[in-house]
DNA sequence: TCCATGACATCAA
DNA sequence: ATTGATGCCATGG
């Protein structure tokens, strides 16, 4: 019973996180605008922490603004440097190059 | 219904 | 770059 957070809300957000190309990234507030919630980036964020349980998601594919890593996930900067994410640094993506058009 | 929390965004200093 | 404050919306107790 995974259906918590609007099953309707979780499958707009995993739709578009499937979309996002190999290599690249996308923040909350793009995914959420994308969405038709552009005030909700904080629902994409709490969705994709549960996505992993949905299913098999590129949640490490979606950074914050900054092109920060998410708190409690320790694979996704080896994941997205696999997948040929540019980093300016060791926590952050270099939005600029790697941040997904949609 | 009210209050607290959150893998966020944006601005000001 | 870092910190603090504010907004925004949905969830859970």
């Amino acid at each position: 019973m995974a259906e918590k957070l609007t099953e309707n809300l979780i499958y707009e957000i995993l739709a578009v996180v499937e979309e996002i190309p190999r290599g690249k990234v996308c923040s909350y507030g793009q995914l959420a605008k994308l969405i038709g919630r552009d005030k909700n980036a904080r629902l994409v964020g709490k969705v994709l922490s549960h996505a992993e349980q949905f299913g098999d998601f590129p949640c490490h594919r979606v950074v914050n603004h900054a092109g920060r890593l998410a708190p409690a996930f320790l694979n996704q900067k080896a994941l997205l440097l696999e997948e040929g994410v540019p980093f300016k640094n060791d926590t952050h993506v270099d939005m600029k190059i790697a941040q997904w058009q949609a």
